[in-house]
DNA sequence: CAATCAACCTGGGTGC
DNA sequence: TGCACCCAGGTTGATT
């Protein structure tokens, strides 16, 4: 579910309810490997009484900032949800951990495939050890087209991958996902397959403008739902009425009219038009 | 080092 | 109705 667009309406949402409250207490932790390495009693008594000082997203990834330099970092994975409940509710068939807060609310992680984690920083360690390798952040504003470019040339004399598994490579640029990658493509006209090398200075500035592009509409639309995804009060995005090519397999193009194919890259189901985006190189 | 694939989980949809 | 099988927004760890 959660790619950029969906895990910056989660944490804008967050933000303003959560910072200068109190936790309270965790009332209720159902599966263990969400808050590995910590057991769940230590979790518990780690994030007892921490001051949330405030949330902030890095690539896929929900920062819960606590004063003195302690954190907790989130991942929704395929099917978490993070929400804000201003009244106490009872936990849902998914809820895997409710926060209780200084203020009578609940922060509720509801995951129902299990992949989800929140895991505890302390603050002794450093909060970048938590994450993983990752690439720029694709909406930063220090981040231009010629250093897109440039990360590409890189990539291309090493591995040279198909344009589709190096936007999905969260080590190369960190926050696009399944969603976002066949959007983007398709609004730039690249096919999947291409191979970085293959790629024109043209056809590299038109994929930097489409993910800039599908990205900064998806926020808008507050992400995209197809089942799963929630923003931080349960509610629903509206980018799903947007989308051009994901999960459209057979239906028209919206520009030409053509069938939408699926095929498999790098293993994960992939959505464009072979009219828009013909296939050159090898 | 890079590519591939199984694994982690559950549930919805489809076809027989 | 039952069942086998495929699919799903993500990441990681083992293997080749």
């Amino acid at each position: 579910m959660p790619e950029l667009p969906e895990v910056e309406t989660v944490v804008n949402g967050l933000r303003p309810h959560l910072s200068g409250r109190s936790i309270v207490q965790v009332s209720h932790l159902d599966w263990p490997p969400t808050v590995q390495p910590l057991e769940p009693e230590a979790f518990r008594s780690a994030v007892q009484n921490a001051h949330i000082a405030n949330v902030s997203r890095r690539a896929k990834y929900i920062i819960i900032h606590l004063q003195g330099g302690a954190a907790i970092v989130g991942h929704l994975r395929m099917t978490g949800q993070l929400t804000y409940h201003a009244q106490p509710a009872a936990p849902g068939r998914f809820s895997r951990v409710i926060i209780e807060l200084d203020n009578g609310a609940q922060l509720h992680f509801d995951d129902q495939r299990k992949f989800g984690r929140l895991r505890y920083v302390a603050a002794d360690q450093p909060l970048a050890g938590a994450l993983p390798d990752l690439g720029p952040e694709p909406l930063a504003e220090d981040f231009s087209r010629a250093d897109f470019a440039a990360l590409i040339a890189r990539k291309s004399l090493r591995g040279n991958p198909r344009i589709k598994q190096a936007l999905l490579d969260q080590s190369f640029l960190s926050g696009l996902g399944n969603i976002y990658a066949d959007e983007a493509l398709h609004l730039a006209r690249v096919h999947p397959m291409r191979q970085l090398r293959t790629l024109s200075d043209d056809e590299i500035g038109r994929v930097y403008d489409a993910f800039q592009q599908v990205l900064r509409q998806s926020i808008a639309n507050n992400g995209t739902t197809f089942s799963d995804y929630r923003d931080a009060f349960g509610g629903s995005g509206s980018n799903q009425d947007s989308l051009r090519v994901y999960q459209r397999t057979g239906q028209p193009c919206l520009n030409c009219g053509t069938p939408i194919e699926r095929i498999v890259v790098g293993g994960r189901g992939t959505h464009y038009c072979p009219t828009c985006q013909p296939f050159v190189g090898d």
